[in-house]
Order: structure tokens, then C-alpha cells, then sequence
DNA sequence: TATAATAGGACAAACGATTGTGCAATGCAA
DNA sequence: TTGCATTGCACAATCGTTTGTCCTATTATA
């Protein structure tokens, strides 16, 4: 008998008061005890080995809520992404996630879905569960509901992307050196008409990755020819619509700047229907190095971000805003990329 | 003045108090109005017209942490994962993440890196966040911590893995029939040394796709060579080295399944050292449709899981119960697999 | 011996919300 | 005018912790 109960009610949690009956002291005692205070409101020893031994027996775990609501600290951060199945972002994530939970942090993760909308009512959301601190990359068009947090004095970290305009923590790629020298890499290999399929625009990401695009040319003496710079997303599809533009245009430009890993495999699907090879009829060079760069077609040639790095910087920026609060820290951190030369930028054998 | 005070201090939270005292009513008809039970309350429409739009002009938002701690719901929901960076976990995590938080929920986030120790530790640390529920992808070789939490009434829903003897509802894959069908195809090819690089072994997922593999050399009247069996985890690693070991074997087989799609990544490395081509010199079928697959060198034949449906269907199965507390829905949802058919699997002119 | 100092801990008020119950005022019927 | 329902809301406890303050012995000091 009392199998069936127990097996239907829920177990009851065990709480400072029931610790404190059991041995006949006061809630504060155990209290103190527990979160290693016994020194300094002087519990003697005895007591607080009484303590420690019934809050291990019976299997005593602190309530997060009950504190958090006392303390005015949940050690909980929001974290929000546009897209957490692209690898790159989830990259980032989970490193973020890593280095949270070693000090017992705690990540709440939202989807923003490429979506402005979705982005402020997650973050509205995450405010109401009383987040710590907040990590966000944005979807990049707007920035006033960020300022509102920065002005809240919020923690607040920006990644991937930022704006000029708001004063506040963020990582980024230095996505202006990255596209210059992929650019500049091209025109060293003779190319001439380099289309560029880019992101989302009025982004900081595409904005500065444009400027590297532009300067590449300039150093190189060359106009930029606008009608080679297309799309609007950072997406597959994107990458598909923009080089089917680019391929169809006469003369074909020789080579292709994708602005994300979407985008060239959407590019590449675009390249196989027009019956083209990379690299012997058009090159191609990709924002983001994936596990599975090298083992394309053509392996292919990328700019790598430094995903781990970025998450891990995050955290710590964010973790130092929330301690030190009041201070509020808007350092801000360029992390350089790195050009992985692979098979897919062929050498032409004079500047066309 | 004041506007250095206003940068420096945090905006102070609004309370029910608050709203209530700037209108002279009691906080106990503020959350009666704020909660929409006016009418079961017989609060008249004048109050809570008032309440309403003070609320609103105040900017209120509940504190879900207060909240919780009254109601003993936190509309918040844990999710322990093995590698949020793996684009075949974080697919099924957003499809979690939209569908919670549609309905208000949130989504605490924990990697556990393939590490049981880990595992029971983020799961120890969202239970003291007190979660409604967990959806867990366990690392899969011991179960005992889920039978706990199962046996306290706290809703689990298991996705990936699953345990024969862990009562508790759960969506996986149909293992057994995508590997059954991938190998009876190479059989069909003529196909007839079949290596496997499996993952994790004494995980559910492998100990099915085994089976698969061995009912379909069983179809076909062919004896197990246990030497073909190699490997031991879902990283690339692990599908480096163990393609190299069977590479090594004369004669050497004619295909390799592949248990994930890191290990294939990884054992397209070792094939291409040993200067072998795909599917010319060695075919091969790997588990997990991705993006990339049909733009790798030789577009790749896959075994496709429904990774956003499970994500989606596990939030449902937790949500369930969650609602309907008590009756604990221990229904186990298994999801059928698709042979994704392309070029990394040769046909063979005699059986081999 | 009187007094101060120290040791060891208890009380009770928060934190912000929810909720069962109680209470005054009004309306209505008798 | 009395009695009863109804309307409209307030009181106060509660969720589990934390924390400033206060209290009572005991010991040490003078």
C-alpha cells in the first residue's frame, strides 16, 4: 500500500523550513548555513554539520525562483538568435552555453527568426523571466528597442552584429578585412567582374562586407559595376535568385563573393541547372568556413569567422556587465577572419 | 539634472502595488484585472477599465518569477541536448523553441557534450529552475537519472534516443527500417561487404540501425563479417578513423554505412587520403539528410530523418503532459526515415 | 561580584504575485 | 423597518529564500 500514491503524487519539495524542524533550528540558520555563512553569523560547528547532513539527506535543492525573487538575480542570461539551425549561430550558442552552465549560469534561448517583430517580444519575454543579462545577436534593421535595454541598464551584449549608433558591448567579425581580402584575392587572381550576393541589408554585417567589396576594387583601380551586387538575405533561397541574376548577365561575371554558407549553396544549385563548373567556368568564395567546406564539389575556398570565440568572448563580456554593475562596459570586439584557400577561385590567365 | 542619475540607475520595476496605489484600489484587484478574472471577481467595469489602462501607461509587466513562485508554474521548459552545434540537433531545438513560444513558453537550454555526467547535471540544475518539463536527448547509455525524474511526476519527454526499460513518452526515428533500407539497397547494387561505422554504441539509435543492418544481410542469406562493424561515437572523428581501419582490411569492402553525418565527413577524409573515389572506388550512404549533402564532391545518397517534426511533435507530447498532470502520457511516437537517393553509391555488375 | 563582550541563533520583514475568505454598502422584497 | 442577496472590493496568508536586527546565555574581564 502507498505504492499507488507514490507513484501518482508528484514529490514534495523539500524546503529550509522542513531542514529546519527536522532539527530544531530556525529557518535563517539553515539558510546561512547553506550558502556558507556560517562563519560569519557565527553557527558553530556542530550546528552546521547537523545542517549539512539532513540537507544531504534528504536531498535538499535550493529553490532558483524563491531566491532569485529575494536576491534580484536569476544567473540566467538570454540568449537571441535569428536562426539557431544555422550552424554558425549555433555554434556560437553553444559555446555561450558552455561556458554559462560552468558557473552555474543558466542560458534561455529564443528564436528570433529573422524576424524584428519576434526579436522585441522574446527580449520582452526574457526581461519578464528576469534574465541577468542578455545576449543578442540582432536581425539588424532597427535598434531602437536595444537602446531602450542599454537605457533600462540591462546587460547587454550585441553579436555578429552591431550599430554605429548604440552604445553598448558587442563581438563582431571584422567583416570590412574579411570581404577586402577575398576581393582582393580575386582580383589577384585576375578577375575582374565579381558579383557579390549579399545579405540582409542595412545590416553592420553586409554594410562593412560591401565597403570591403568596394575597397578591393578601389585599390585595384576598378569601378564597381552595382548592377553585380544583389540580394537580400542571408538565405539559400537568396543565394539561388542572386546567382541566377548574375549568371545571366552578359558578359557572365567570372567569379562570385557569397556573403554567407546559405547563400553559396544556394548559389551552387543555380551553377549546376546553368551547366557551369566551379572553378573552370565561374569562381566562388563563401563568408562562413563550414565542417564541410572541403568536402564540396570543389572544396571551396572561405572566409572563416571565429564562431567559438565569439560565444565565449560574449559570455564574458556579458558576465563582467553584470557584476560590475553600473558600470557599463561598451567595449567593443573585432575578431579578425581568416582566408581558407581551397579549389573553388580559378587563376585566369590575364585581368577579365 | 537628473539625467546623470537616470543613466546610472536601473529603472525600478512596477509592481502590482504600484498600480494599485496610484489608483486606490487594493494589488489583490489589480491581479484579478491584470489576469482577466474581472468578471468572476465582480470587479466593475470602471475599476477595471482603470486598472487596464494605468497598467498600460505604467508599462507593467508581471514578474514571472513572483508568478511562478505563487502558482507553481514557470511556463518554462528545459531541453538537454548532447551538440547544439550538430545542424541535426539544432533544427529539432528550433522547432521547439517556435512552438513554445507561441503558447508563452520559454526554453532553458543545456549542451550536455555527449557527457552523461553532464547530462545529470543540467537536468539537476533545471529542475532547480524548476521547469514544467524536460525534453531530453540523452547521451544514451544510462537511464537511471530518468527513471528518477520520471518516478517525481516531472514531465520527460525523450527524443533521439530512448531506453526499452525507462517508462516515459519519447520521439525517435524508425532506426531499425532507415538502416534495414540503406543496406538492403547496397545489397541490391550487389553489394556484399558492407562495412559500418556505427556511433555511440549501447545508444538506442545504434543498437537499432545494427540491427537494420545485420535483418538486411540476413535478408539476403549473407553472414555478419563482425569485423566490419567499427567505431564507437557520432563525432568525425570517430568516422575518420574508423574508415581508415576498414580501408586497411583485404580485401577492402565495396561500401560504408555511415552512422551520422559527422562521420561521414570524417570518413571522407580518410577515403580521400587513400586516394579512393566515391562512389568509383568505395560507395558509401550516411545517416542524416543536410543542406550540403547533395553539394558534396559526389552528392551524397542519406538516410533523412524528420528533424523539424520531432521537435515539434516533442513539444506537443511535453505540453500534454504537462497539462493533463497526473496521468503521465507514455506514448513513444516513431518517425519513419526516407532513402535519399543520389550519386555515392555505385552499381555493382556481380555481387561482390 | 558586577559588567562587558562574545557566541549562537531566532524573529520577522521583505521579494512580487495569487487566492480563499471576509466585510461593507447597496438594492430589493416583505 | 427588517432581512437577505448581491455588488465590489480589501485582508492576509502563502510560495521559499535571504537578511538586518535583536535576544539570551555563557564566558571573560575588571
Amino acid at each position: 500500500m502507498g505504492v499507488k500514491e507514490s507513484f501518482l503524487v508528484k514529490n514534495k519539495q523539500i524546503t529550509l523550513d522542513n531542514i529546519a524542524e527536522k532539527i530544531g533550528v530556525s529557518c535563517t540558520t539553515v539558510s546561512r548555513v547553506l550558502t556558507g555563512q556560517s562563519k560569519k553569523y557565527r553557527i558553530s560547528d556542530r550546528t552546521t554539520e547537523i545542517v549539512q547532513q539532513t540537507a544531504r539527506d534528504l536531498g535538499y535543492v535550493p529553490d532558483q525562483l524563491a531566491r532569485a525573487l529575494r536576491t534580484k538575480r536569476t544567473n540566467t542570461m538570454g540568449l537571441v538568435i535569428p536562426d539557431i539551425s544555422n550552424p554558425f549561430f549555433s555554434t556560437i550558442a553553444r559555446n555561450i552555453e558552455i561556458q554559462a552552465r560552468k558557473v552555474g549560469n543558466s542560458i534561455i534561448l529564443a528564436d528570433s527568426q529573422e524576424d524584428t517583430q519576434l526579436e522585441i517580444e522574446s527580449i520582452r519575454l526574457l526581461q519578464s523571466r528576469k534574465v541577468d543579462g542578455l545576449i543578442v545577436c540582432p536581425v539588424g534593421e532597427e535598434s531602437a528597442h536595444l537602446k531602450d535595454i542599454v537605457n533600462s541598464g540591462l546587460p547587454l551584449v550585441i553579436i555578429d552584429r552591431y550599430f554605429t549608433d548604440l552604445d553598448c558591448a558587442y563581438v563582431v567579425s571584422d567583416n570590412y578585412h574579411g570581404a577586402l581580402e577575398a576581393v582582393e584575392y580575386f582580383f589577384q587572381m585576375n578577375h575582374r567582374s565579381i558579383g557579390y550576393i549579399q545579405g540582409r541589408v542595412n545590416t553592420s554585417v553586409n554594410s562593412e562586407r560591401i565597403r570591403g567589396y568596394r575597397d578591393a576594387h578601389a585599390r585595384f583601380g576598378q569601378a564597381v559595376d552595382e548592377s553585380l551586387i544583389v540580394g537580400d538575405s542571408f538565405g539559400k533561397r537568396n543565394g539561388y535568385i542572386g546567382a541566377k541574376i548574375l549568371l545571366a548577365k552578359s558578359p557572365r561575371p567570372t567569379a562570385i563573393f557569397a556573403a554567407s554558407n546559405l547563400i553559396s549553396l544556394g548559389a551552387m544549385t543555380a551553377i549546376q541547372e546553368e551547366g557551369l563548373k566551379i572553378p573552370e567556368d565561374i569562381s566562388i568564395i563563401s563568408f562562413d568556413e563550414q565542417p564541410y567546406s572541403e568536402y564540396l564539389a570543389t572544396p571551396m575556398t572561405t572566409v572563416a569567422q571565429q564562431t567559438s570565440e565569439t560565444g565565449e568572448i560574449a559570455f564574458k563580456l556579458l558576465q563582467s556587465q553584470i557584476q560590475n554593475e553600473g558600470s557599463p562596459t561598451t567595449e567593443g570586439i573585432i575578431l579578425p577572419t581568416e582566408l581558407v584557400f581551397r579549389k573553388s577561385v580559378k587563376q585566369l590567365k590575364h585581368p577579365t
